[in-house]
DNA sequence: ATTATATATAAGCGTTCACTTATATGTCAA
DNA sequence: TTGACATATAAGTGAACGCTTATATATAAT
């Protein structure tokens, strides 16, 4: 039974705003009246997806006057760095011919039966 | 004024169960029966889920008999996986004292207002 | 032909989302 | 001390989400 862990960097990170803004803090530390600016939102709209931002740990905040400075911090995206990795491998294999992929597949319960020809040259390839 | 391009590959990607079933296409092909059961889940429930994957990208569809077979398409994954690395230097960074951090950059428009006795010694030493 | 199997689609439902407006809180300026 | 400024929080709203049950569709088995 899968019961996949619900990473909060995932869902941060799935809407194109809060992309955005972590985009804008490459650039180096912003005050929230900054990271407004370029958007066509509303202030409390901003502040919003910084506190998803901050909840998954990918901002932090500092006090400055009346002002609140936020910095981005990138270590949970490391995090969603090394999951696609794990791809890579499959997006790699699509120059290889269909063959060669399907003989490195290391078991495949959804085979046709008997539509396939390719299916005697596979000697139980487990090992 | 950004206007953040809305990947659905982003979307597609923050639901843990999507993320299962993914990771699950990883072992090979899979009709939906297989792909259904480690879930606690109805049958609908993981065909909605297959069809978000399907309009992003990241399945395909072949049928065989009353079977549906999914396979994994990876490439979309490179995006996420390519996006992430645009902040690999922040995560990595995070070993360099704070002085050589703050040094590279690019500006600061959200700097404390003669409260850091830093300001000083920086004589932009970015070469 | 009828029935079973495999899957998709439709409709409904409670929850979460991304926003808005309104207001509270804290700080600086006059 | 009063008002402007910077930001957060609260409350409301419509749309989207993740799920369910019910049903449709297509193929296979009897």
């Amino acid at each position: 039974m899968i019961t996949a862990p619900d990473l909060p960097v995932f869902r941060a990170v799935a809407d194109p705003t809060r992309r955005a803004i972590l985009d804008l803090l490459m650039a180096g530390e912003r005050a929230v009246n900054d990271l407004l600016k370029p958007f066509r939102m509303t202030q409390p709209a901003i502040s919003q997806h910084l506190r998803v931002l901050r909840e998954a740990g990918l901002v932090t905040e500092r006090r400055d006057g009346r002002r609140r400075i936020y910095k981005l911090e990138a270590a949970p995206l490391r995090s969603v760095h090394e999951w696609a990795a794990h791809y890579e491998r499959f997006w790699t294999d699509k120059l290889t011919t269909l063959g060669d992929y399907l003989d490195e597949m290391p078991d495949e319960p959804a085979k046709k039966q008997a539509t396939s020809k390719r299916t005697k040259k596979r000697s139980t390839s487990k090992h």
